[in-house]
RNA sequence: UGGGGGAUAGUUUAAUCGGCAGAACGGGUGACUCUGGAUCACUUAGUCGGGGUUCGAAUCCCUGUCCCCCAGCCA
């Protein structure tokens, strides 16, 4: 299993035993829809970690608006996970089997003044929530008393309000950055039938509210969801923090899967099928999961991509080619191969005897799948090819049949195309004459060319049937791309089915169960469609085709279109550009209205030369600077080496903190420096006792004296030790010398670790060059 | 614009403490072949830009740029 962030996490929180329980995820559909591929990856990912890390999955239902959600989605949904092969066994839960404790949680919040209810309506509290650069302002309701709140909200319960005359509200912030924390709204009041409820409620639990105490209330430690909801995090973790005991779940966020040539917004999906762009939830071209079940994918290749897409918080866009790849690849060991002619062309045998039909034994499986079964294929005078495998004229290249020309009849006997039977009126070709080479069956025969295997059918045994060929939906690989006031739909692929109503199979297939997958031989894989074949009236569905490299070559790419994208067009330029302060401007700023911090910015470039730009970052506030102050009191040989150990050491150190936080002062962080500087340690054990010194308060003489360090710069002793590191990696060397130059970081790293660090780092990299050079 | 995230080959994704930029898909070339499939070999190509610290930077410091999310009583 790949490794990602969320399971370092989870690693890491099994190490530092922060659960007292296992490891417990969740997927939390709601059940509004249907599940698409870009479900599949939280599913296999909150399943997954559960799976690996000896944990549950539970399967819960989000289902807190009654108006969009139905039982017939929580039953296909059941379906899609269990089919993906997930078992969520007990756990199965519904948001909706909560109402009544995250009713009492909400009371709770009230009477511990963290909620009220709200009367404004939906336009004045949209009013009063301000917008992302300007604050809120607070509800006059905002201050009603617990007994008010409690009052109105049990009435809210019993009914006696209609929708939008209430809600209630988290009392937050109504001033807060993150819009999502400007008070939420934990409960709205909607007189509609809940499909598992009934009318047992009028009032619902929003999303922000339900979906971490739910997680609570299933003691959930993980709760994995997509990159939108980083900023309900704030909400996640407030909620949590007032009502859940710890170890509380924490909420942790990746990047939603998105594919090229595809759509997987809900939305979109289903004004595809409402609007008819395709025949149902199921069209095999759909990137449902139902859809890619009918098309005849698998759900292991389904996980499979997933897999190797990976886990990460960078928005992304895969290309279809490897969600292609992953399908062939599962389906190449798992297909056996029969053959079926999509459009015949009929191939006389003018040479075997008429009225004869003999069956060839042919194995279902190539030399390389490490499968075993045969089926007969009957073979007659007449039969026929893939009428593409026949040129009048070939083409460069072109290795199949033509006039004059040889090929093997796959599993049968070699054929040479004696003569053309051409529509005298359009010239059209309607039948071969071929000969055949009654020896050629399983050997090589001397003295003709092959030029290549071709598959075929025979006339009469054949049996014909429908295929329907499948390419991607849209033509673009963003779908979103489009013209000014154009819509998704424009980007629709017009050729993404393709009927065939003339194929014929062999009669094999007949045997078989109906939902077996074959790949018909140098055409792709196939399976029946589950809804509309019948056994006498086949309907074939192509999962996918064959990489065809031919195909690749002789249709030049159309060149790639250059037309400028007209993505949504960022809002026309304001005349005024509005000054965003960045914190060098901030720091120009404060000096500006501190003559303290001014003074020091001059003084520190004019006594001690540093740049502009140093003291800038180090005159930022007058802690630091009265900290470099002292610092320079110390060690006032030292100016240049303070700045930059103070810059890009200690202030890496520091993180956020305020410089007053450290435990050490200035006179510390001088005497450390100087320790690097009079060479009595090189610089990396100087960033080593720093962070001790920022962990600790030691002081720097203590810590070196204590982890006994000091810098080795003795040739003689450096130089053995080069010779080892060199004699251990003579692969290494070979390659340094070749121009992989790079390696000497990792002689570095040898030479480093064997002298426990103490290795003066400029004297050991000359020696290593000398080494690597000199011999 | 305030806030929250993100940026590594064409794509997706790795890289313990700062120490060999690795893989897969795609592209290209070739071998093999009773599938122009599969397989195998070789190859192509990268740390967002600019400064700095360091023996050494994808990783630390400064700075700039670009992308995504948030102003539903949806989830």
């Amino acid at each position: 299993m790949p490794k990602d962030f969320i399971r370092d996490i989870i690693t890491q929180d099994i190490e530092n035993g922060v659960y007292d329980r296992p490891i417990t995820t969740r997927f939390p559909p709601e059940p509004n829809g249907f599940l698409h591929i870009g479900h599949a990856k939280s599913i296999v990912l909150n399943f997954g970690v559960a799976q690996e890390f000896g944990g549950v999955c539970h399967l819960r239902f989000d289902d807190t608006n009654p108006e969009t959600e139905d039982m017939v989605y929580v039953e296909s949904i059941m379906r899609d996970v269990r089919w993906l092969g997930y078992d969520w066994g007990e756990h199965l839960y519904f948001a909706s089997d909560y109402y009544e404790q995250l009713y009492q949680f909400a009371e709770e919040l009230i009477r511990r003044g963290l909620a009220y209810v709200d009367s404004l309506s939906e336009e004045e509290i949209r009013a009063y929530r301000g917008t992302v650069t300007q604050p809120g302002r607070e509800s006059p309701y905002r201050h009603r008393s617990v007994e008010e709140n409690l009052n109105l909200f049990r009435r809210m319960r019993a009914g006696e309000f209609p929708d939008g005359a209430h809600v209630l509200r988290a009392k937050i912030d109504m001033a807060s950055p993150n819009m999502l924390l400007r008070d939420p709204i934990l409960y709205r009041i909607k007189h509609a039938r809940h499909y598992r409820t009934g009318d047992q409620w009028c009032i619902y639990p929003m999303y922000d509210f339900a979906h971490p105490l739910s997680d609570g209330i299933e003691r959930i430690t993980h709760s994995l969801c997509t990159l939108e909801f980083e900023n309900n995090r704030a909400i996640y973790d407030w909620l949590v923090d007032h009502l859940i005991p710890p170890p509380q779940p924490r909420q942790y966020e990746f990047a939603r899967l998105e594919l090229d040539y595809t759509v997987l917004s809900k939305r979109y999906l289903r004004q595809l099928v409402e609007e008819g762009h395709v025949r149902g939830w199921d069209d095999p071209r759909m990137p449902t999961l139902s859809g890619l079940r009918r098309r005849g994918v698998t759900p292991e290749a389904i996980r499979a991509f997933v897999e190797r897409v990976g886990v990460a918080k960078t928005n992304s866009r895969v290309e279809l080619a490897l969600f292609e790849h992953t399908i062939r690849d599962d389906l190449n060991t798992r297909a056996p191969r029969v053959m079926a002619v999509l459009n015949p062309l009929k191939v006389i045998i003018t040479n075997y005897p008429e009225g004869q039909t003999e069956l060839i034994e042919a194995s279902y499986w190539p030399r390389d799948i490490p499968k075993e079964g045969t089926r007969p294929v009957p073979f007659s005078r007449e039969i026929y090819i893939e009428r593409d495998d026949f040129a009048l004229e070939p083409p460069k290249g072109y290795k199949r049949l033509a006039p004059g020309r040889s090929v093997r009849l796959r599993h049968a006997y070699v054929i040479t195309c004696d003569e053309v039977i051409q529509d005298p009126a359009t010239g059209e070709v309607v039948a071969l004459h071929c000969s055949y080479l009654p020896d050629s069956l399983g050997t090589r025969p001397e003295g003709v060319k092959v030029w290549s295997a071709i598959h075929w059918v025979d006339a009469q045994a054949s049996i014909p049937a429908e295929v329907r060929l499948y390419d991607r939906l849209f033509r673009t690989p963003d779908p979103y791309d489009v013209e000014e006031g154009g819509s998704f739909l424009d980007n629709l692929n017009p050729d993404s089915l393709k009927i065939v109503t003339t194929a014929r199979v062999e009669p094999s297939v007949l045997r078989d169960p109906p939902d077996t997958r074959y790949q018909f031989e140098r055409l792709g894989y196939f399976i029946q469609d589950s809804e509309d074949s019948r056994p006498d009236a086949l309907v074939f569905n192509r999962i996918i085709t064959l990489r065809d490299r031919w195909a690749q070559k002789t249709r030049p790419q159309p060149a790639p279109t250059t037309r400028p994208r007209s993505r949504p067009q960022p809002p026309p330029q304001e005349p005024v550009i509005p000054e965003k302060e960045s914190l060098s401007e901030a720091r120009a700023r404060a000096r500006a209205q501190n003559p303290n911090l001014q003074a020091a910015y001059q003084t520190l470039q004019e006594r001690l030369g540093l740049t502009p730009q140093q003291a800038d970052i180090i005159t930022g506030n007058i802690d630091q600077v009265r900290f470099f102050h002292q610092a320079v009191t110390t060690y006032p040989q030292g100016g240049q080496a303070l700045a930059n150990w103070f810059i890009n050491r200690l202030l890496a150190l520091l993180k956020e903190r305020p410089i007053t936080d450290l435990p050490f002062d200035g006179a510390a962080f001088a005497r450390l420096v100087k320790q690097v500087e009079e060479g009595i340690i090189h610089q990396r054990q100087g960033q080593q006792v720093l962070e001790i010194m920022v962990r600790t308060g030691q002081d720097p003489e203590a810590i070196i004296a204590a982890q006994g360090m000091r810098k080795v710069s003795d040739e003689d002793a450096l130089r053995a030790v080069v010779e080892q590191t060199l004699a251990a990696h003579p692969e290494k060397v070979a390659a340094y010398r070749q121009g992989k130059t790079g390696l000497l970081g990792f002689f570095m790293g040898q030479v480093m670790g064997a002298t426990q660090g103490q290795a003066d780092p400029q004297v050991a990299k000359r020696l290593l060059e000398e080494a690597l050079l000199g011999k």
